[in-house]
DNA sequence: TGTACATCAGTGAACGCGCGTTCACTGATGTAC
DNA sequence: TGTACATCAGTGAACGCGCGTTCACTGATGTAC
C-alpha cells in the first residue's frame, strides 16, 4: 500500500512596504494584543513570538515599533489603566438619580465570581501590581500615575452616592484597597477551594457601599 | 615592565558523602533559601543555581531533595504560610489584656512604611497570591490551606480583642483583605510616589481596628 | 500627472544567553558480616 | 569491635530548549523631480 502526503504550506502574504496608516494600526493591535495576553499571564510568561502572533504578525517586526519588550510593558499599563479609568469615569457622569446604584454595581461586579472566575482579570492595579515593581521604575510610575486617576475618579463617583456621606478620597483609598485584596485572595484559593473563595469575595462585598 | 597574574583558585570542599543528618540540615536551609528568594523576586526570577548558592551548596545536588523546581515552590508556600500563622497564633495566645494592642499593633505594623519598603515581603498571601494560580495546583491548594489556617487564627485573635464586638470570621476576612490589598498598592506605586503610597497606607490603616 | 528611486514595515532564519535538568564521578557514610 | 563494600549527597560539566534580539532581504509606499 501507498500513502501519498501531501503537505500544503501556507504562505504569509509576500514581503511588503506598509502604509504609514497600516502600520499605526499595527502598533495599537500590537499593544492591545500584549496587554491582554500580559494581563493573564504576567510579563515573563508572554513571549515576543506570541503576543506578534496573537497581533497577526511574525516576531522580527515587533522592533519596528518597540525599542524592547519592557518599553511594551510600560506601555500596556497605560493602556490598560486607560481603560480602567474610562470604566469609572462612566459611573462618575452617570445620571444623579442612577448614581448610587451605579457605583455599588460597579463593587458588586467587581467581587462577583464570574470576576473571579476570569483568567483574565479586568483590575489593571490587580494584574500589574505585582508585576510592575519588578519590570522597572518605568513600568511602577506609570501604574502609580494610573492609579493616582482611578482613585481620583472614583472618589467622585463616591461622593455622588447620597447615601455614602462625606465620601472623601480616603474613603475611596479604603474600599478599592478592599476591593484587589478581596479580588486578589479570592482569586488565589479559587482552584483549590472554591468554597472558601466565594466565602472571601462575599465577606468583603458585605463590608463595602452596597445599595 | 612585567606583570605576573596569580590566580587563587578557591576549592570546593572535595566530594564526599554527608551524613544523613546534614542532608536533612540541607533540605531545610535550601526550603528557607529559595523561599526568601522567591517571596522578594518571584518563582521565575529566581534560578535553581540562585537559590543553591544561597543555599551553600551547587545546582546539581538539587535534585538529591526535590523532583523539580515547581516541586520546591510548593514547599515554600508551606514554608511561609506557617511562619505566617504561627505570628498570628502569638497574638491569640498573648495575656487577655494585652491581646486588644496586640493585634491592632500587628495591622499597624503589616501596614507601616517599614513594611511596605521592605524588599522582602513578609506576608505569603501577599507575595504569593499571584503566583501560585500560575505555579499550578499544588501550589495553590498549599496556599489555600495556610491562608485558611491563617483566617481561623486571626478570627480568633480579634474575637479576643473586647473592643471590636462579635469580630466572626467575617470581620477577619474584611480586616485582612483591606490589609493585602492596601500593601499591595502602597508597594506598587512606592518607587514613583512616595507620597501617594503613604497615603494608601494611612488610608487602610485608619479604616481597621486601632486599639 | 508621470517617472525614478529611496525608504522602511514585515518576514523568518540565526545569534547568544540563561534556564531547568541530567549525568559521570567522588569518597565518606552507613551497613552487612 | 573490626573489616569490606555498597550507597548516595554533593560537584560541576554538559544537554536541550525557549527566550529576546539582530539581521539580510523584500517590495509596495511615499517622495523628489
Amino acid at each position: 500500500m501507498m500513502m501519498v502526503i501531501i503537505l500544503i504550506v501556507k504562505r504569509k502574504t509576500p514581503h511588503m512596504r506598509i502604509s504609514a496608516r497600516k502600520s499605526e494600526e499595527h502598533r495599537k493591535e500590537i499593544i492591545a494584543s500584549a496587554e491582554k495576553l500580559f494581563r493573564a499571564k504576567g510579563f515573563a510568561a508572554v513571549s515576543v513570538a506570541e503576543f506578534m502572533r496573537a497581533a497577526g504578525l511574525t516576531h522580527g517586526g515587533f522592533y519596528n515599533h518597540f525599542a524592547s519588550k519592557s518599553e511594551l510593558e510600560v506601555e500596556a499599563i497605560r493602556h490598560a489603566c486607560a481603560q480602567a479609568v474610562a470604566r469609572v469615569e462612566k459611573l462618575a457622569h452617570a445620571a444623579a438619580g442612577q448614581r448610587h446604584s451605579a457605583v455599588a454595581d460597579y463593587i458588586e461586579s467587581y467581587l462577583s465570581p464570574r470576576a473571579r472566575d476570569a483568567a483574565t482579570p479586568r483590575c489593571a492595579s490587580l494584574a500589574y501590581g505585582g508585576e510592575a515593581p519588578r519590570a522597572g521604575k518605568d513600568a511602577c510610575a506609570a501604574l502609580a500615575e494610573g492609579l493616582d486617576a482611578y482613585v481620583e475618579t472614583l472618589t467622585t463617583a463616591l461622593d455622588a452616592v447620597p447615601m455614602s456621606d462625606g465620601a472623601t478620597r480616603t474613603r475611596a483609598i479604603q474600599t478599592f484597597a478592599a476591593m484587589v485584596g478581596g479580588l486578589y485572595l479570592a482569586r488565589a484559593v479559587a482552584s483549590a477551594n472554591k468554597a472558601f473563595s466565594d466565602e472571601i469575595l462575599a465577606a468583603v462585598r458585605q463590608g463595602l457601599p452596597r445599595d
